[in-house]
DNA sequence: CCATAACTTAACCAAACGGTTGACTATTTC
DNA sequence: GAAATAGTCAACCGTTTGGTTAAGTTATGG
């Protein structure tokens, strides 16, 4: 059972979205998806300055996609699964719900096909 | 195979996170999970104008997450499966990764448990 | 045909966003 | 200890967003 913690310990759903929201930050979650980074090797591929980008680890941060945990003197962003588990499964809800219509409907072509 | 055309017909992928990362559009999706709705009553429990409303539905729609067809003079929305299918297959290819990683480090902890 | 219902569009507004620079705090390195 | 590195924070700025009203369009109903 991978998603038995849904203690609402992170933010409301809706906030997790508008973080996935912008292409900066979704390349963020991409690249820790490999594993943690700092926040200077988030802002590096990202042509922007590094107080921005530490503005999006702060959003994706507040949505409950990550933690900044300090090393040293730099911040390492590791990714909180539990706020991606959480967006996948309200997703997962309404796409479900879809296969199901889908289905029903090709089931009802194809006896209408049949007559 | 239910996911086979990812033909980017429809929006960005960052541009359907966004459309979703709001509590109003997200309101009008779920109500849209149960079959087509019009402009009106996706706008009647949102405490909002109706202009107001169609904005978002257009926000929805320029996201590919709905399509308005005009039915007389009102027009009715439809989920638009497809783009909510990028949305899970996104996610679902971090969360499976995250999954692995919880499962090796899971496999770790007991194996140094044996020693 | 006229009134009304269902929308859309345009103009407008305040607030939030995405970015910048500059100043500041820690930490490492020489 | 001085200089450089890593990052944050505050102030600012133009653009987008989320909402409003007012006007216009199209279809329905009496």
């Amino acid at each position: 059972m991978t998603l038995n913690h849904m203690v609402d310990e992170g933010a409301r759903i809706d906030s997790v979205f508008r973080a996935l929201g912008d292409p900066s930050r979704l390349s963020m979650v991409e690249r820790l998806s490999h594993g943690p980074a700092t926040v200077s090797e988030l802002a590096e591929p990202l042509d922007m300055s590094l107080a921005g980008a530490s503005k999006h680890v702060g959003v994706l941060e507040t949505a409950g996609l990550l933690v900044r945990k300090k090393r040293g003197r730099e911040r390492v962003c590791e990714l909180q699964p539990k706020a991606l588990f959480a967006a996948r499964d309200w997703v997962q809800r309404y796409t479900v719900f879809w296969n199901e219509r889908l289905d029903a409907l090709g089931k009802a072509l194809r006896e209408d096909g049949d007559e």
